[in-house]
DNA sequence: AAACTACTACGGTCGCGGCCGAACCATCGA
DNA sequence: TCGATGGTTCGGCCGCGACCGTAGTAGTTT
């Protein structure tokens, strides 16, 4: 059975602390430069060149090619939903739900930010909260969907979720719950969750603060979150 | 960030080759014996005592005394899945999609075995497309649902879906897709995959066999899964 | 052209961890 | 009480791999 082999060898890949903090780093789905991985990882560029090179090879990462710079990122959808999977063991919450305080200690990354594709933070969740509450989606363990007033809701504030609905061949299953990190909470990820994400990008509710993963809610956004999604936010 | 930390530590128990091949003897959800663990894993015992200690206070596994005995089994579904997102990744199902012949080389693994707590293997794969083909259900890589004929279908069969409904608080979101390993094809996991594999059991369509995940489809199964599910079986 | 930067390739050190042999504990059947 | 079996603990061996220093290669700047 060589998967096993395999298996063993991307579970190892990610079992190294210095390469999880890349992937860590890797979640909000941007591609980062091997110096900015080093960085994070805590090790020298050389250690991390190794690191990245082992990661590619085993498509883990992909890279591009842009100039004297050199940009990682994770090679699939399929990788990023791994690292949650396994976070979501680490963490443990299905064991003891230690109380203790962990996630980023980032005021602003606990706010709000991207994971791979899609929103987290108290503002992922709070979105998914209000969209649950409204009876605009409903989520479970194992996945989730979204309603007829749902669709409504989100064609009102100019997302369409008919193209969505068209790719993906079926009707409405579009959002995968994604544990947060900090919230250890579910919030919503999938093609809704992704879209969701580029559109507040593209209307301006949300920018990205320079450097991190943390994203900064706009006036407007403020406005279109809460009155619109019906999202608490503090 | 502690977390990282933890994160690491899960991920480098699940890279080690012997432990790596003791989880997936687990996934057919069985508790397993210390030294059963062992000759799967290649080891000797006190090597494998080693590993499933670690594991255990990892909260990868959860052990059960029974007698002289100590049976090891998955703590948590989350486990499953996790190594179900790791088998993902490392099948490359993404990336180079190399038409190796893997999986189990077992004949009867391969028609049909359990997966932690659902079916898999050619059963497995049949049924999902059986119930997509007939519209009895949609999925789709985020996630899966049944339909109204869907739920009629199962009721006729005598799978109640009510009470899965009611127990999850939503509608209809039941099913998890779940690649399969033999097949490389997504089957019906979730709560719907369980209960379907647990009646499956329970009015004797199909039956254990000794010392392996196989399971035997019995005629009676035969019949019931290619009449009332409309599934190919060859 | 040289100077500078981002990144990579190579060689050597060193420590962690997987592995087994031997001895030790616990449970079951008489 | 005594062996037999399943399981664990201890101690020591050994190899893999993470790490960095040094040196080398592309690409950018002046």
């Amino acid at each position: 059975m060589a998967t096993n082999a395999m298996f063993a060898e991307v579970a190892a890949l990610a079992g190294d602390p210095a390469r999880a903090g890349m992937l860590h780093a890797l979640m909000d789905g941007r591609a980062l430069s091997a110096s900015e991985l080093a960085r994070v990882a805590g090790v020298t560029p050389q250690t991390a060149t190794g690191h990245l090179g082992r990661m590619t090879t085993a498509g883990l990462l992909c890279v591009e090619k842009q100039g004297r710079h050199r940009y990682h990122r994770l090679a699939t959808p399929a990788v990023a939903q791994m690292i949650e999977s396994i976070m979501r063991v680490a963490s443990g919450l299905d064991t003891v739900r230690a109380n203790l305080v962990v996630g980023p200690r980032d005021a602003a990354m606990r706010t709000a930010r991207t994971c791979y594709d899609h929103l987290a933070g108290r503002l992922g969740v709070a979105l998914a909260d209000a969209l649950v509450a409204g009876g605009h989606a409903e989520i479970t363990t194992d996945g989730g969907m979204v309603t007829e007033s749902g669709i409504d809701l989100l064609d009102r504030v100019g997302i369409d979720v008919a193209p969505l609905l068209e790719r993906r061949g079926k009707r409405r299953v579009l959002c995968r719950p994604c544990l947060d990190w900090s919230e250890r909470r579910p919030h919503i990820a999938g093609a809704l969750g992704a879209e969701l994400c580029r559109q507040s990008f593209a209307n301006n509710w949300i920018r990205r603060t320079e450097g991190s993963r943390a994203v900064a809610i706009t006036p407007k956004g403020f406005r279109i979150f809460r009155e619109a999604f019906g999202a608490k936010l503090d």
